[in-house]
DNA sequence: AACTCATGGATAGCGACACTATCTACTTTG
DNA sequence: CAAAGTAGATAGTGTCGCTATCCATGAGTT
């Protein structure tokens, strides 16, 4: 398959295609000649899997880069390349050690952790993301607090094992890895869109109460 | 208050005040001079949920004024102002009518939608990312439909109800359209964390147990 | 009254980002 | 042998959310 084909098969531009490489996402094919190179199927499942980080998680190119070295990279871990993906999700922080606005609810959420007994990182990029929308909903005059998510953790945490454990009986390693990026990353797409449309019918039909009680 | 005074409380810069002003996201301040206005609370308040609407939902500026003019618009109900939001979340389709990869997908997400009646706008964008976002799905091999979601789609409905409930309580429209977007926004984000926290500690678990069976 | 300084309003520029276009040298294919 | 495709390199593009600079004006200060 010459890179005319590749383009057509997954549907990016070749221009694209070169971008990808020169970036060191994708791997060069296999050079035939000083002009030519042919790429298998494994180039194609690569090019969805970039894409799909892109498009879908929103990942700068450096962090889908990260990701996808922790994913090449055979000595790390299935659970060790997840994490490169999910610290590569929350946008760092710009290390501003004077920005404490956010300490108490870092505890906070942190208690909880350890109250539900999740063993996450402890510099988590999540933790820190939810402490600080924690505080966005104070100022928001929301009387809540992270404890008022805990059926919410319960689900998450059930729906997680299914989709962990049918990640990783998959028989090779890269095909356990991309699956647990995508159940990340499209899977949560797709629970907020379906949180998007229930919360639009409530909407409807408290208004519709209203108009016509 | 002076505009330097409006950016310290609020934390943004004078530049991006005058910026959002330019940008018709936030009214003018009440001039007393020609080159003299004060500023309100009200003006405070905009400001932050301008500022929610932007790094929390991620909103791009034209979307933001969309929102706030609807919110502005006092013969808006609650409910299509809401609307207006849930409109903007989702990025437009580019309006390629030939794009008929997700059709059968559409087809069954409102199917879906009637079985659980929830009614929602026929052209709510929702509906079409969800769609692509199943489709996506299937590229990967994951033996998915959306009636996977159905135990998620309770959850997220019964929340749905408090959240909606708790916004139309309020005394004056500002108030309850503001609450609304910052439930939608900010809310589904802890949500979004609060899942990849869950994934990150039941991978833990489950890698440990491998570890040391 | 003189001086400093903040403000409104306008315009231009910036930095990040994800490509996209163009060019050259070469090789394959018809 | 010519047309078309490819690798590799370099430069350019378009969008986005600000940010910087400038100017004229007028408010507060001395």
């Amino acid at each position: 398959m010459q890179i005319s084909e590749l383009s057509a098969v997954s549907g990016v531009s070749v221009a694209s295609i070169k971008f990808y490489r020169r970036e060191g996402l994708l791997p060069p094919g296999i050079a035939t000649a000083t002009n030519r190179a042919t790429y298998a199927d494994h180039h194609v499942r690569r090019l969805r899997l970039i894409r799909a980080l892109i498009e879908v998680g929103e990942l700068p190119i450096a962090n889908v880069r990260a990701v996808l070295a922790a994913v090449d990279n055979e000595s790390t871990t299935l659970h060790d390349a997840f994490g490169a993906v999910m610290h590569s999700l929350d946008p760092a922080p710009p290390a501003d050690p004077s920005d404490s606005t956010a300490d108490a609810e870092i505890i906070a959420v942190n208690e909880w952790l350890a109250r539900r007994a999740w063993q996450v990182e402890p510099h988590a990029p999540a933790i820190r993301t939810l402490a600080q929308l924690l505080v966005a909903i104070r100022q928001f005059d929301f009387a809540m607090s992270i404890t008022d998510f805990d059926e919410a953790a319960d689900l998450a945490e059930q729906t997680a094992y299914g989709e962990v454990a049918y990640a990783r009986a998959m028989t090779d390693r890269a095909s356990a890895v991309a699956t647990m990026l995508i159940g990340t990353v499209v899977i949560e797409r797709v629970l907020v869109e379906i949180r998007r449309l229930a919360l639009e019918a409530v909407s409807a039909r408290l208004e519709a109460e209203v108009r016509e009680p």
